[in-house]
DNA sequence: CGCTTTAAGTTGCGAATCACTACCTAATCG
DNA sequence: CGATTAGGTAGTGATTCGCAACTTAAAGCG
């Protein structure tokens, strides 16, 4: 069978980014964690309560999400009984993603976007939705896309 | 509400669209069942082979994602022993979520931008990274975003 | 100090899910 | 007709999930 052109990468190799995310965050609850971690969650017990994980799942996921890099694990200085989890930059660089599905939940899940909605701080105003932009900024869909080599992007680059 | 295949548990509370997103798209190879249909392949025999999953698994996601109508299920005109199973509207909104996922992959996994490029087909240019943008247009960070209740993001935006 | 509480896990166990192989069914080809 | 092909289902073990109970270690307190 021929060739045909990819918009996502090869299945299985490590040419692309997705299976390489999944691997991190390919798991139920990893989400969620993440999500309360961005909701400014930072404790297991905090965690625990607020989510109904199981506590096994739980520190089996947090030590993974450390083993990952996108959490940061480090005893309270105040409380030393207490652990800190935090976002990396790594983990931050999730934002994007963790947005965009979940305005995709709303839109075609619940159908309507939920509350409370999620604005930028400076003037309140509800955020974009997330698209696939061009480089000079015109939104993009799926068949708008197109894979290209590397070299040839960058000989159309150079030009 | 009965038992219908829900096999994800309840994930948690309806006031936002990632749990409902995850509901649909939690499961590990349901991105990669994703990604196969944004790569054009239709049919059951391709993916598996391309996919290398588990048969009965791949029946059962297929199922379960025409189920949640990202995928439509059509019998083929030309041959009618074959099924090509198709993205919906709903499965090409995912498309934002799913580029977003694999760029975080390849910066922060990979380390270096896999090869071949995501670009444009109009100018054969790389897209966008993907990010969090402000209704005028002003990326933004975790740290400029703001959870707001609907009534005052309406009284806001009438002001 | 000794007792209690709290935070963060770990362990055990039954249920569910995963993945691998083999088998089945219906349509089409020759 | 028999052979082939697409799209599954069935059986089987390994793994993971989730609940509850237990452990450890650090505070809190009289």
């Amino acid at each position: 069978m021929g060739k045909l052109t990819e918009p996502l990468g090869d299945i299985g190799d490590d040419e692309c980014g997705l299976p390489c995310a999944l691997q991190a965050m390919g798991e139920r609850w990893s989400f969620m964690i993440l999500r309360a971690s961005f909701n400014g969650l930072k404790h297991f017990e905090e965690m625990q309560s607020n989510l109904g994980i199981a506590r096994n799942i739980l520190a089996n996921r947090l030590g993974r999400l450390v083993e990952s890099e996108i959490l940061e694990r480090q005893p309270c200085a105040d409380d030393r009984r207490k652990i800190e989890y935090k976002l990396t930059k790594k983990g931050e660089a999730l934002l994007p993603a963790m947005i965009a599905l979940r305005q995709w939940g709303e839109q075609w899940g619940i159908g309507v976007p939920s509350n409370p909605v999620l604005c930028d701080e400076r003037d309140r105003q509800p955020v974009q939705a997330i698209r696939v932009h061009a480089h000079d900024g015109r939104p993009l869909d799926w068949h708008d896309l197109l894979w290209v080599d590397q070299s040839e992007v960058v000989a159309e680059a150079a030009e």
